[in-house]
Parts: structure tokens; sequence; C-alpha cells
DNA sequence: AAGCATGTTCGGGGTTCTCGAACATCTGCT
DNA sequence: AGCAGATGTTCGAGAACCCCGAACATGCTT
């Protein structure tokens, strides 16, 4: 592939891959939300509201800037956060609509915790 | 986790490993159900009523013996099912009252998603 | 004592996490 | 234009877990 930019990750140009909301499974979610990194970020995403953005950086999170981008990644592959860029920066936004479809309660459920999680760094 | 005291195994003699209903942790929790396999053991230690208790070759599950005794164990040490030995069965019943005390909804949540991957079988 | 039933442990292969370091992309400033 | 900074992603290596079959341990039954 050296014709092409080998290192992919065009970032506007690749699609990013998101699960629709039928073919969220809840086993994934569960485990994409059974990580305490992970369900904080979801629980921040939930208290930036219906249609709240955030970029990755705004989460303060004790990991490692890779650590970071693979449970981003994790959740979006998951179903449990959709992504999309605009110009350097990767917004997030939580899938609530979908999550409650399909799993009512759960978020209702998950997001207390997460927030605990928070308060405890 | 970590291994305990050299372990030994010696059945009857040893202790099992039980989180106390304090020290139960949401995420570690969503981990230990976010597999199908360990979700549909809830499952079916759920629709064995509150007293319930199943021997792990009951339930039949799509997985090799070692596998199994793996997941009882993850879930053990989750605080997700309680484990006793009578002769040579290992009994395991769900800690649901431990559960609904921390979390409450999330066995009502998960245990009919359990139902449906069990069905898929 | 021998045999069987029930689980656990062990070693190896595959996947997933973690990190620091290097790379890629976009914005802004000179 | 050109270069520096900000923002994320990818890579390589080490640890941890999931899967299996094989071997082991324990208890019950004959």
């Amino acid at each position: 592939m050296l014709g092409y930019p080998a290192a992919m990750a065009s970032r506007t140009a690749t699609e990013l891959v998101h699960p629709a909301r039928d073919h969220l499974r809840f086993t994934t979610v569960l485990a994409a939300l059974g990580d305490p990194v992970r369900l904080a970020i979801v629980a921040r995403l939930a208290d930036a509201g219906p249609d709240g953005e955030l970029a990755c950086t705004t989460f303060a999170l004790p990991v490692s800037k890779s650590t970071q981008s693979g449970h981003f990644k994790a959740l979006r592959e998951a179903g449990v956060i959709r992504q999309r860029d605009e110009g350097t920066r990767r917004l997030n936004r939580l899938r609530r609509d979908d999550l409650d479809a399909r799993f009512p309660g759960l978020l209702d459920l998950a997001v207390p915790q997460g927030r605990e999680i928070i308060a405890g760094w």
C-alpha cells in the first residue's frame, strides 16, 4: 500500500465505524461500560446534555493519550458513543437515544456510577 | 485479581472467595456480565428462583469444562454468584439480594438479555 | 480398591489492555 | 510559504485474560 497514505487514518477521509442501533449487543455494551475510565467518559458525556459534544482532551483522564484513544475507540465500536471529526478535534457524543431504545434503564443506572468514579479522582 | 494463599483447592477445606456486599464494584460486575456465557449462567440462575442452586454441569454451555470453570470463578470473584461445595458438586446461587441492594434494576435488565442468548443456542 | 462423576489447574495460542515513542493531520503565527 | 503547536492515532513490547485439551484432585459408589 505504498501508493496511498500507508499510515491510514486520514481523519476526515476515513469514515468512522458506528454500529447501527439494531446491531448493538448487550454484552458488548456491558463490556464497554465495565471499565472505570470508559464509564467516567460516559458520565461526562451524559452530563454534557442531550446534544453535548466533547473533544477527547476535555476529559482529563488519568491514563495516557494512547490509552485514551483505545478507550474512545472501544466505546465507539460498541455503539455507546458517536464520533465525528471537526478540524483536528474528534468530538464525542453519547448515543443516548439508541441505548435507551435498546436497553432502557441502563444509562440511568450507569451514569451515576460513572459520576462516583470521577468524584474519586 | 491475584491468586489466594496457594489456593490448594481442597474443595471442602478451602473457603471460597466471596466479596462482601459493600465491596462490590459496578465496573467489575458489568465486566462479569459482559460475556454471553456468563450472562446466560446468570439468567439460568435467576430462573431457578430466589434460593435456586444449580451445579455447574446443569447449564449445558457451549464451551469446554475448563472454560466453564473460569467463567464461574469470574462471576464469583465479581460477587455475582455464591458458590458452595456439596460433595463433589459445586452449587451456584445468584446473589440477587446483594446486587439489588447495590445496583437496583441491573439484574432486571440483564436477565432477559441472558434469556435471549440461551434461546439463540 | 477400582471406577466414575464433578471440577480445577496447567501450558500454549489468540485477543485485549497498557505505556512511551513516533507519526499524521489541522490550525495559527510570523 | 513555512514552521511550530495542538490533537489524536499507530506501533512495539509486556501483562492479563479467554479458549482449548490434558492431566490432576476430590468425593461418591460399588
